[in-house]
RNA sequence: GGGGCUGUAGCUCAGUUUGGUUAGAGUGCCGGUCUGUCACACCGGAGGCCGCGGGUUCGAGUCCCGUCAGCCCCGCCA
């Protein structure tokens, strides 16, 4: 049905008869000479129609030929008259002549326009995605998705030429009791019974080292049945990695190494190796486990400095234990109250009581903090003219979150400049357990972890400050991957489990499978799972996940074109044993 | 579960602050003229549940309450 795409067109294929076949993008009629700009995954290119090298029929059809219609042509390629080339398009050179043309199949007018006019804004996201079919064949979402295609790709090859086995694992599993709530999936054949989407093939993974696979791979889809973000979706994708007998150290080189050949499909810059940065010196410095480190700004603590003014709210914070953090920014002293303001919101949001500001001009402070000073206190926290101090005062769980929102507003308000355009990072040594909403433990990871050899002293008195052997991958403040080695004893991760509140009985209903793989000779072995959206995303110079997802879910969790999720019905219900409530 | 922003013609948006004639613009759509356009140009036309429901008022796109949807954020996301 054709012999070329529509963006394949050059000068050099003057003369040549083409078949071309695609959709109309505009229509440009001028009476006597109609010009349609056809458009195919590979571009755009024009066909003229004129009465000295088209049929009647052709001109009559190409004059009725509205956007959106498939169209197929034959014709000859044939450069433009000199002044009626397009040097802003790519086939601008050439046009094919139509000899004949065919209308496919007439599209009725587009709900939302596929050719935008310069400088209007793309359709609403609800119409995106209520007409999917419409956006994604605009250029910029085809180029997105294919940019997604070569990284997959790229990921496979890279995996499979270092010795790595791609295995499927099941999408039919096991409830998992910790973390994420699970999609759940009715069984017919057992009433009453349910198996649930995988969170992640993590398990499975596991038991594949032990099953002896050493390097294992897999484009895994997850699932979870959580509220979203611009950066989450209920399902989503993982380059998932397992390897036996290896250190942190082998994930670090597999992670580089496939991330600078990922960046090089993406055309992105990569240098290995890549920055380590502990966990609490990411906390401490950042305030963040995924700091953007594309900025030169850290966080100072100044409690010795600020703890000792007259102000009962820095006193009182020091008083129960608390610090007094914050950032000095150079030249923040030209930021107005209102620009000062919104950085507050920002800490706010984040869960601060609010943020002190002092501002140094001339040689005197200003502002709810700067009025404390005392007369050595800007040569102690060492403020010059021109510099506005941001602080936050409190337990760290407070300020840190607070001042990596007030950082990330500082940079935008003072607009400053990046030291870098890709800045690549691994945070290592995350935390085993983390305080739960009750006080009690939860993992802070999965309950997989293998606690620091360095720190398993500490398991009992301390189980809080017990560092895992984890880590993540993060790029610009965006984190694209997290691993760990894993716990490859069945005492010790009997033990873990049983820190985090299981019961034995609960324990062996719920991983008997797992240790009782691991009993039969599991070896040491650990891995990484990479975000394939969010990856396509940060590399295709975008931040929504929707772009590089062909039909994504609404922040409510919906399929707008779909029109999913849906009810079904009530014999379909009876079938597998369920009855619904009535929605109070 | 909570907070914020948005919802007006097929699409993108004004109009809402301060309630008052027949709700506008650009683009798209329909009809017409036009042989080198490429945001073609020009002439004419059609097109509205102002998200939905209730309330206040002589009168509501505009004020109040509720609700739905999209987006962003907090909680949540081992």
């Amino acid at each position: 049905m054709r012999s070329a795409g529509a963006g394949e067109a050059t000068l050099k294929m003057a003369g040549e008869e083409v078949r071309i076949a695609g959709w109309v993008h505009r229509r440009r009629d001028l009476g006597g000479l109609v010009f349609l700009d056809v458009r195919d995954r590979s571009g755009l290119l024009q066909a003229s129609a004129g009465p000295g090298w088209s049929s009647a029929a052709a001109m009559e059809a190409a004059r009725g030929a509205g956007p959106e219609d498939v169209v197929a042509i034959r014709g000859v390629v044939t450069p433009r008259p000199e002044a009626a080339r397009n040097p802003d398009m790519a086939t601008g050179e050439v046009e094919v002549q139509v000899a004949e043309l065919e209308v496919l199949n007439k599209a009725r007018t587009p709900a939302i326009p596929v050719h935008l006019p310069p400088e209007e804004e793309l359709p609403s996201e609800k119409l995106r995605l209520r007409h999917r079919v419409l956006d994604l064949r605009r250029r910029e979402l085809q180029a997105r998705l294919i940019l997604r295609h070569r990284l997959v790709l790229a990921a496979r090859n890279y995996f499979h030429k270092q010795g790595f086995v791609d295995v499927e694992t099941p999408i039919l599993t096991k409830p998992t009791p910790e973390g994420a709530r699970d999609f759940l999936v009715p069984s017919r054949v057992h009433p009453g019974e349910f198996f649930a989407l995988p969170q992640s093939p993590q398990i499975y993974k596991q038991l594949l080292m032990i099953a002896g696979f050493d390097r294992y791979m897999q484009i895994a889809r997850c699932f979870r049945d959580e509220d979203m973000r611009a950066d989450r979706q209920p399902e989503f994708t993982q380059i998932d990695v397992e390897a036996s007998f290896i250190q942190p150290e082998d994930i670090y080189g597999w992670g580089e190494g496939l991330m600078t050949r990922l960046a090089e499909v993406a055309g992105v810059e990569a240098e290995t190796p890549f920055m380590r940065l502990p966990y609490h010196d990411a906390m401490e410095r950042f305030g963040s486990d995924r700091p953007d480190l594309r900025y030169d700004l850290e966080i100072v603590d100044d409690t010795a400095v600020l703890g000792a003014l007259d102000s009962n709210i820095l006193r009182g914070a020091v008083a129960k234990g608390g610090r007094i953090r914050g950032l000095h920014l150079a030249g923040g002293a030209r930021l107005s109250r209102k620009q000062i303001g919104a950085i507050e919101q920002a800490a706010k949001a984040a869960g601060a009581p609010g943020l002190l500001w002092a501002k140094v001009q001339e040689d005197r402070a200003t502002g709810p903090l700067g009025r404390f000073f005392r007369d050595d206190t800007l040569a102690r926290l060492a403020l010059s003219p021109g510099d506005l101090l941001l602080a936050a005062a409190g337990p760290d769980r407070v300020t840190s979150p607070a001042l990596d929102a007030a950082r990330a507003a500082s940079i935008a308000a003072l607009q400053l400049p990046s030291t870098t355009e890709h800045a690549w990072l691994w945070v290592t040594g995350f935390p085993v357990f983390e305080e739960g909403a009750d006080g009690a433990l939860a993992a802070n990871h999965h309950p997989f972890v293998q606690p620091d050899p360095a720190d398993a002293h500490l398991l009992d008195s301390q189980p809080l400050a017990v560092r895992g052997l984890a880590y993540d991958l993060v790029y610009n403040g965006t984190e694209l991957g997290s691993g760990s080695i894993r716990v490859h004893d069945a005492d010790l991760q009997t033990r873990l489990l049983g820190m985090l509140g299981l019961e034995p009985d609960e324990i062996a209903a719920k991983f008997g499978f797992l240790l009782e793989a691991l009993r039969s000779g599991a070896p040491p072995h650990g891995g990484i799972a990479l975000g394939v959206d969010r990856l396509a995303a940060r590399l295709s110079g975008g931040s929504s996940l929707r772009d590089v997802i062909a039909f994504p879910k609404t922040t409510a969790a919906r399929a707008l074109f779909e029109g999913a999720p849906s009810p079904v019905a009530a014999a379909e219900l009876a079938a597998l044993g369920i009855s619904v409530g009535g929605g109070e």
